[in-house]
DNA sequence: GACGCGTGGGC
DNA sequence: TGCCCAAGCGT
């Protein structure tokens, strides 16, 4: 693109965003610590869905100093439904950097701001630009997908190298006097117009100057490698119950999947075993066998694995000492506990 | 560089 | 239904 071209890009693409964009609650401010909260929670995850975790994560926290040192389940229970939960233990863990380091104040440069728990390239560049006014690249799944079909790249996207090649172009096309509003522009054209199927170039601001629309086929870009197939598993989850009507529940290990979130007893389907027998044994409890009750049975999809769920109520006759994170709980305290979302189809079909 | 890490929506 | 995806990052 020449430098003619490149000036009347920056200029259709930003006076486009600056007309069309959308009234979302993280562009009613500049505060680079709320910017940053927006950014996590729109990582791999769409905009309707952040909206209401957004305000009332704001709402209860503010600011880097109210969110730096509050109990972690309470985060995770903020956090419940939006997925992907070591974002928010890495955003506490940079923000009370933040806190302790910076002096409240987000870092305004690359190196510094890098440097910081769950802050990588894009979030990087996306809180400079947005909060800070600096010409930064912020080269997500959008740019990528935009300018593939701008400056026609069929690099495969899927290999991080081609990255490299996205942050290049952004780092020479980017309007200097307004970098928020560039890198926005491109994000929210990549979600409004330009978007991964049908794109809608009749209506795109930046046709003119779109090498794919003028020589290429928009719709065959961005070139997406990868695809494996996901692992299955089984489980059988007991929803023990005791005399006194509390539940008994178990907090996952403190890495992993669904790290420290807690879930009723599940216990992996093996062929030929009394899932039941085993039960009892591992939680130290006598079960009323005769009051077994099927609950639910469903799939549950996760991006690299599915689970595959048979659930039950069963009462307790005894219990004894509960191994190592595990505990009885009221409906009350349940309520407050952070449960991934298999367990909270569970836990309302119990309560339905 | 490959893989682990959630969820809900669109087609 | 099954697959693709959506404002990525840590290991």
């Amino acid at each position: 693109m020449n430098y003619q071209y490149t000036k009347q890009f920056r200029q259709a693409l930003v006076q486009w965003f600056l007309e069309e964009q959308r009234d979302l609650p993280w562009r009613r401010t500049k505060e680079p610590y709320q910017i940053w909260v927006s950014e996590v929670m729109l990582q791999q995850t769409r905009v309707d869905t952040v909206i209401p975790y957004y305000n009332r994560f704001i709402e209860k926290y503010p600011t880097a100093e109210s969110l730096a040192y509050s109990p972690e389940e309470e985060l995770l229970k903020m956090w419940e439904g939006l997925g992907y939960y070591s974002r928010v233990r890495n955003l506490q863990a940079g923000v009370r950097e933040v806190v302790e380091v910076y002096g409240g104040k987000v870092p305004d440069n690359r190196v510094d701001i890098s440097k910081l728990k769950g802050v990588g390239p894009y979030t990087a560049g996306a809180i400079l630009s947005i909060a800070y006014g600096k010409p930064e690249h912020a080269v997500d799944g959008n740019v990528m997908r935009v300018l593939s079909r701008v400056l026609n790249i069929d690099a495969d996207i899927a290999l991080p190298k081609t990255k490299k090649i996205f942050e290049q172009a952004v780092t020479e096309l980017i309007d200097h006097e307004n970098a928020s509003s560039f890198n926005q522009g491109l994000m929210e054209l990549g979600a409004l117009i330009c978007t991964p199927t049908s794109p809608k170039c009749l209506l795109c601001p930046v046709r003119d100057y779109c090498t794919a629309f003028h020589e290429g086929d928009p719709s065959s870009l961005p070139v997406k490698s990868k695809k494996l197939k996901t692992k299955n598993i089984e489980y059988d989850v007991y929803i023990i119950r005791d005399q006194q009507g509390r539940f008994l529940m178990e907090k996952r290990p403190q890495a992993g999947l669904l790290a420290n979130m807690w879930q009723f007893i599940m216990i992996e389907r093996q062929a030929d075993e009394n899932s039941l027998t085993k039960v009892e044994k591992q939680y130290n409890v006598t079960l009323e066998h005769n009051s077994k009750e099927t609950i639910l049975s469903f799939s549950h999809v996760f991006s690299h694995l599915k689970w595959h769920i048979d659930s039950y109520l069963v009462d307790a006759v005894e219990t004894n000492a509960n191994p190592e994170n595990t505990a009885y709980f009221t409906k009350e305290q349940i309520a407050n506990l952070p449960m991934p979302v298999p367990m909270l189809k569970i836990w309302g079909k119990i309560n339905a």
